[in-house]
RNA sequence: UGGGGUGUAGCCAAGCGGUAAGGCACGGGACUUUGACUCCCGCAUUCGCAGGUUCAAAUCCUGCCAUCCCAGCCA
C-alpha cells in the first residue's frame, strides 16, 4: 500500500543538492577544531522526541538539523525518547516517531535509545550532588514552592530544608526511590540561586514522586528526574558534542551547563538554540493539534490538512520537498513565520519534475464532436512526463463524445479568455484542435452539452502549418473515463496567525478546507497505477491515490498542492 | 533599575569595517500541445531609532525603542 510505512526513505528521494551554511554550523565547526570544546570528538547530535504525541513539520525542522549537522561533519545522531514523565507519555507514540523520522529520510542505526535507560545513573549523578552538597530534599508543598520562588522581578526565598544535613538528605532521597513516600511529598532540588534572575536557577525541583508505571520501565521506580536535569546526563552519556534545541530553552542552558560541571559527567555537551519554525494559516502547538483531532474538527492526526508528518504524506508531500524548504528556509535565532507558499513552492518544484501527468476532470459537462465518427474510438499515446520519452507512455482514447471542465467552455467570454467559446478554436491535448459550434442548454437555461469539430489534420494535437492555437485544455473520453472521488485541501485557517488571534479558534477555521468532488473523472490507467510521488492532473495541481481509502473500484484522490495559475479574469 | 533572546523588503534570509546576495510573494514581458514549467525585467539610496568612532558603518561604541521567552513537582 503507497503511503504506508515502507522503512527508510533512500537517498536518492531526498536528495537537494542544497548548499547548507548556517550558524550552528559554524559554532560546530570551532568546537572541533583547535582548541575547540570538543577537539577531536566526532560530531555527534541527537533527536530527543517526548513519546506523547505525533511529529509535526516544526519537529521536521529538528531532524533535519539535528541529522543533517551530524550527516555534514561525518558524525552521529541519535534517537532517544525523552520520557522522564511517565503519566504523559506512551510506547504508542514511538513507533510513529520513527515511521516519520525514516519517512523523512533518516536513520540511528543501533542508536536508538531512551532517557529512561539511563534512571540509575541519574539517580547515582543525583547522590552525587547531595553529596557534594549541591542538592537537597525538599518538604514544601508545591504551592510552598511557588510562593517562596519570588516573582521575576523579586528574588525568593531559601527554602527552610536547603542547609538539611547531606547524609539526611541522602537518606530520605533513597527512601523517596523505595517507596515510602506519597506523591509531592518530598522533591530532590539543587541547590543553586534563588536571588538569580533566571528562574531555572532557583533551587530547581530536579526528581519528584510519582507513583505511575513507565512504559519503559514498569514499576521499577517511584521517583522520576525532571528534564533539566536528565537532559544535560543524558547527552553527556550518550557522548552528544551539540546538543540542539529550540529558543524557549535558551535561559534553560545555564543549568544544563551547571549539571554538566557538577556531575561526573563523561562530554561536555554544548547546549546551541534555534528558532522552531512557524507556518502561517495553520498551528503547529501539540495542544492545538490534539484539539483539533478530539473535536473531530479533522479526520485524525493523519488528515491532510494537518502539519503532522503523517498528514503531510498523505496529502502527498514528498520527504525531499519539507528538506528542501527547511534548508533552504535557513537556520536562525529570529523567531519566524514563514508562509505556507513557500511550502507549497518546494512541492510543487519537486513533483513538476517526477509526477507523471494525467488528466482528470472536477467538474463535467459533455463535449460533442460533431464531426466525429459516431463508434470510432482512436487510442493516443502520451509520455508520463511530456518531451521525457524514458519516463513511461500511457494510452488514452477519443471519441464523439469527450467530457471537459465545465469552466473551459464560456458562451460569452470575458476579454482574454482563450479557452472555448463559439467559433473559438483550441487544443484537446494530445489528440485534435476543435472549433466550438456552439452550447445545447435544457429548459432552465443551464448549459447541458458544448457541441465543436475536429480538425483531422491536427491529429496528435499539432497545429498546422501557420496556425497559432492559443489554448489548449484538458478532456477525457466519456467511453473509457473512469468516475473518482476528488478531496480539495485548502488552508485549516482563514487567518495567517490562529495562535495569536484573540478569537475562538473555531471560528477562524476555514469552512472550506476541504471540498469534496463525488464525481470527478479520470484517465482509465489510474485505476492500476499508483505513483508513490502522485499524479500532476494537468492545470489542476498534484493530487494523490489515497493511501488508506483509494481502491482500485473506488478511486479516491487527494490534491496536494495547486498549479500556479495566472489567468485573472480581467 | 529581574534574567535571557531578537530586530536587514509583504515573508524567510545572506552579510562578520570597503559601499545591501539569494529564495518566496508580487508586477510586467517572452516562450509554451498544461494560463503550468522555463526564461528575461522590475521590486530596500538603506539595514528598529538617535548619537558617536572611522577616509569608509547593516557591520564597532553609547543610549533609546519594539518584540519574544521565563515564576510546572511539563518537555
Amino acid at each position: 500500500m503507497p503511503g504506508l510505512v515502507t522503512g527508510v526513505t533512500p537517498r536518492e528521494e531526498t536528495f537537494t543538492g542544497n548548499t547548507i551554511s548556517h550558524f550552528i554550523l559554524e559554532e560546530v565547526e570551532k568546537d572541533i577544531g583547535p582548541g575547540g570544546r570538543s577537539e577531536g570528538l566526532p560530531v555527534h547530535t541527537r533527536f530527543p522526541p517526548e513519546p506523547n504525541g505525533y511529529l509535526h513539520i516544526g519537529h521536521a525542522k529538528a531532524i533535519i538539523i539535528d541529522f543533517g549537522t551530524a550527516e555534514l561533519f561525518g558524525g552521529f545522531c541519535n534517537l532517544r525518547m525523552d520520557d522522564t514523565n511517565p503519566v504523559k507519555e506512551d510506547e504508542a507514540f514511538v513507533r510513529a516517531i520513527k515511521d516519520d523520522i525514516h519517512w523523512l529520510g533518516y536513520d540511528w542505526d543501533d542508536r536508538f535509545f531512551h532517557a529512561s535507560d539511563y534512571f540509575e545513573e541519574i539517580f547515582g549523578f543525583a547522590k552525587e550532588l547531595i553529596q557534594k552538597g549541591l542538592a537537597f530534599v525538599c518538604e514544601q508543598t508545591p504551592e510552598e514552592v511557588r510562593e517562596s520562588r519570588g516573582t521575576l522581578t523579586s528574588p525568593g526565598v531559601e527554602s527552610p530544608w536547603r542547609n538539611r544535613p547531606r547524609e539526611e538528605s541522602l537518606d530520605l532521597f533513597e527512601r523517596m526511590r523505595a517507596g515510602e513516600f506519597e506523591d509531592g511529598r518530598y522533591t530532590l532540588r539543587a541547590k543553586i540561586d534563588m536571588s538569580s534572575g533566571n528562574m531555572n536557577l532557583r533551587d530547581p525541583v530536579i526528581y519528584r514522586i510519582q507513583h505511575a508505571r513507565h512504559h519503559q520501565t514498569g514499576d521499577q521506580w517511584c521517583i522520576y528526574p525532571m528534564y533539566d536535569f536528565a537532559h544535560p546526563i543524558s547527552d553527556s552519556l550518550e557522548h552528544i558534542t551539540h546538543s540542539l534545541c529550540s529558543l524557549e530553552f535558551e535561559d534553560h542552558r545555564p543549568l544544563f551547563d551547571w549539571v554538566i560541571d557538577h556531575c561526573s559527567l563523561p562530554v561536555q555537551t554544548r547546549q546551541i538554540e534555534f528558532a522552531r519554525l512557524d507556518i502561517n494559516y495553520t498551528v503547529m502547538s501539540k495542544r492545538k493539534l490534539r484539539s483539533l483531532v478530539e473535536e473531530g474538527l479533522v479526520d485524525g492526526w493523519d488528515d491532510p490538512r494537518l502539519p503532522t508528518l503523517c498528514g503531510l504524506r498523505r496529502r502527498g508531500y514528498t520527504p525531499r520537498a519539507i528538506r528542501d524548504f527547511n534548508e533552504r528556509n535557513g537556520v536562525s535565532k529570529v523567531p519566524s513565520m514563514v508562509d505556507i507558499r513557500f511550502l507549497e513552492h518546494c512541492l510543487r518544484e519537486d513533483l513538476n519534475e517526477r509526477a507523471p501527468r494525467a488528466m482528470a476532470v472536477l467538474d463535467p459537462i459533455r463535449l460533442t464532436i460533431t464531426n466525429y465518427p459516431q463508434d470510432l474510438v482512436e487510442t493516443f499515446s502520451v509520455d508520463n512526463l511530456p518531451g521525457d520519452p524514458s519516463s513511461g507512455k500511457h494510452d488514452i482514447t477519443f471519441s464523439r463524445h469527450l467530457i471537459i471542465e465545465r469552466d473551459d467552455f464560456e458562451e460569452d467570454p470575458p476579454p482574454k479568455y482563450y479557452r472555448l467559446f463559439p467559433a473559438n478554436q483550441v487544443r484537446l491535448r494530445g489528440s485534435y484542435i476543435i472549433h466550438c459550434t456552439g452550447c445545447v442548454k435544457d429548459s432552465d437555461g443551464r448549459i447541458t452539452e458544448v457541441l465543436a469539430e475536429y480538425d483531422p489534420e491536427t491529429r496528435g494535437g499539432a497545429a498546422r502549418e501557420g496556425q497559432k492555437i492559443r489554448g489548449t485544455i484538458h478532456w477525457l473520453d466519456e467511453t473509457t473515463a473512469v468516475k473518482a472521488q476528488v478531496r480539495l485541501y485548502d488552508n485549516l485557517f482563514t487567518v495567517e496567525s490562529p495562535d495569536d488571534d484573540q478569537r475562538d479558534y473555531h471560528d477562524l477555521l476555514n469552512p472550506d478546507s476541504l471540498v469534496v468532488i463525488e464525481n470527478a473523472y479520470v484517465e482509465p490507467w489510474l485505476k492500476e497505477d499508483r505513483s508513490h510521488i502522485g499524479y500532476q492532473f494537468m492545470r489542476l495541481g498534484y493530487f494523490i491515490h489515497d493511501c488508506y481509502e483509494t481502491t482500485d473500484e473506488n478511486l479516491i484522490f487527494n490534491r496536494s498542492v495547486k498549479l500556479k495559475d495566472s489567468y485573472k479574469p480581467a
